[in-house]
DNA sequence: TCCAATTTAATTGTATGCAATATAGTTGCG
DNA sequence: CGCAACTATATTGCATACAATTAAATTGGA
């Protein structure tokens, strides 16, 4: 216990500059916060669809892929059907995606865009130019970040995939 | 309109390729991704605390300075009081902290930490390096990815207060 | 001093996000 | 075929998140 004296005036520097504990030293809060911040970023430009950004990435992943059933759809936002259900059920009240079971095999909910949702691609296209003007930040440090970024997730997913293999005990 | 021809089939490659609106190619995501992920993490150590990770960061919080009040301390995390005040309630209900109004300025709440809150810190003192030893990645590039978002979300803070200079209009 | 503007928390409403469970459809094996 | 195991989606409950509003306390002039 090196710091045993705790009084409650919070002398700044006195409590865990020196601790593995300090918040300014988690990557874990460096992302949560910049993840909040772009989003932040994000939702001016969103508001003018009527999207957030939840259903913005979404669309993206659709516009990629249409017809996507649910669960291929979650695995690529990393979201379950718990938050997808009642976010493709706000899309499709918007009239943007239509939700149809797969007649081969009616476990399956597809979705589907509708015109308005093919529309709103167009509209969306100018979004990610204008949120790199925004940052003022070399577009080549930016893709170099993403890269870190996707690397890193890939780590995290393959140590998952290394847990399911060992049969989870 | 390069992508004119939109069917139902979903041919892979064939709709987005080349668009700037591909969801592999935005940072936003590949932050949102990795944040949610990361997190993931670090659920099941921090269910062995009770805790969920938002409790944990404002448990770093307040080991770094106890007492703050509920203004400052959301500053600091990022979050404000629609969040923070359940929060607190919550944490205040667990026994970890108390909620107490400043007397010099009674519309200020100064969260203080419990012994038990105090005592919290000690057993949260393995997470960082267990987290560490999951990823397997080089302690160097796992600093400098910290840093490069620090530095992305200092430009976005930088971006909001020139914003605020101007006299919003 | 008095009061309008400001500041701090709390509240309300909507939207995620995830664990656990429920339900319906499908598959595989005897 | 019959049924147990599995799969996909939906539902419920709890915990964030944030915008907008409210309420209470404080501050700063006129």
């Amino acid at each position: 216990m090196l710091d045993s004296h705790h009084d409650q005036t919070a002398m700044p520097g006195e409590q865990g500059d020196h601790s593995l504990l300090q918040l300014d030293h988690q990557l874990c809060f460096a992302l949560y916060a910049c993840s909040k911040e772009v989003t932040r970023l994000y939702r001016p430009l969103l508001q003018e669809l009527g999207l957030t950004y939840t259903q913005y990435v979404t669309l993206l992943a659709l516009w990629e892929r249409d017809g996507e059933p649910v669960k291929s759809l979650g695995s690529r936002l990393y979201l379950d059907s718990g938050t997808l259900t009642p976010l493709l059920k706000k899309l499709e009240s918007m009239g943007l995606v239509n939700r149809v079971r797969d007649r081969a095999d009616e476990r399956m909910l597809r979705v589907n865009l509708t015109e308005a949702g093919q529309a709103m691609r167009a509209k969306a296209g100018s979004i990610p130019r204008k949120l790199c003007e925004v940052t003022g930040m070399e577009l080549r440090d930016l893709e170099a970040l993403r890269l870190q970024l996707q690397q890193l997730n890939a780590v995290i997913q393959h140590h998952y995939e290394e847990d399911s293999e060992h049969g989870e005990d």
